[in-house]
DNA sequence: TTTGTACTTGTACGGACGTACTAGTTCGAG
DNA sequence: CTCGAACTAGTACGTCCGTACAAGTACAAA
């Protein structure tokens, strides 16, 4: 249990449990009660700390990007330590799905942002970065192509139990990596 | 307003506005007396009709699910028309993603899919029925993985304002469709 | 015409919810 | 120590919800 005296501590554990609600269930499953019951905390505590719930679901919403943001980063180094070669994304890319909640984070963003004109930028910001660490080893056009794919395939593996094969994704990211925009017109 | 006597003119109209607010405004924004009011039904007539509210919910989604087995056959048709040339394809897609309420049914599904197994084999229709249709014109892995870049599309148009061009569309889906496996191992 | 079944309609109950609120507690500044 | 601000904790209010239900109506079959 949180103790009873640690401001920040039972801010950031009901921003936690939150977070963690909301990935696994869906951005509308949380209410003050559920937050209040898995961060052991009385439900006074969850609008004491938060204006409204409309508040508490924006800011657990924040952490979910800043975790996601993070991982964006390391995607980006790993990325750049194979040098962006297909055969290095793809086995990049099969680690990333095997984390399911991880997708299923990034499929909350979405779905929130479908719904709610406010959060698009929150979602919008994987394909965004995944795009621009893309880019580096392709042209812009390539690199989106090629992130617009992986989001494909994230919401495959969230929605069957045997996940694209690696081989599949190399071949997919060979092919989009590798062109350029047509040349006629 | 629906007919006092007609019973199946009732259960439709009810099922009908049922599927029109949960592609607008998600699967958890259905209620018993947002449906009679949509409808103009008494309250009791939601619950006459349906054993309970997932009971609704779950025909509505059925109805969505056959309007989208009617759209894919549609898609099929053009495809076909076209010889699944990547010029016709992506001009095809680009008329495709610009019908919202469309691509808002297919979030539906996706979003409900992903958060209740039992509903996935409906989310997993456009995909599968994707690249059946382009399994025509390519090897089963390169149709799959065009589809799997179109849902990406999909997704990207919800939550952007601008769609993607169509000549990223057309650059893409060439080099997708026009590839094999890799030799290597 | 009688009757039974399908359908209609309004109301009501119990529960969960967001939120407000009050009384109590802690603790650092003066 | 004093005191006021920050925090705690429990309770309660009003609303909306799913669902049950009773009383009434229409219509086809007898």
């Amino acid at each position: 249990m949180t103790s009873r005296r640690d401001p920040e501590g039972r801010r950031r554990a009901m921003l936690d449990v939150a977070a963690q609600e909301m990935i696994a269930n869906g951005w509308e499953a949380l209410t003050h009660r559920r937050v209040a019951e898995l961060a052991q905390v009385p439900l006074g505590a969850t609008t004491y700390y938060f204006d409204s719930l409309d508040d508490l679901r924006t800011s657990a919403l924040e952490v979910v990007v800043a975790q996601a943001d993070e991982e964006i980063r390391q995607v980006a180094a790993a990325v750049h330590a194979c040098a962006g070669s297909a055969e290095g994304l793809a086995a990049l890319f099969t680690t990333y799905l095997s984390d399911h909640a991880r997708l299923q984070a990034e499929s909350l963003l979405y779905f929130a942002g479908v719904h709610q004109p406010e959060l698009r930028p929150y979602a919008q910001r994987w394909v965004k970065g995944m795009t621009e660490i893309l880019s580096a080893y392709a042209t812009h056009e390539a690199a989106q192509a090629t992130a617009l794919y992986l989001d494909g395939v994230i919401l495959y593996t969230l929605l069957h139990d045997r996940p694209v094969d690696e081989r599949s994704l190399r071949m997919a990211i060979t092919a989009l990596m590798g062109t350029s925009l047509p040349e006629d017109q």
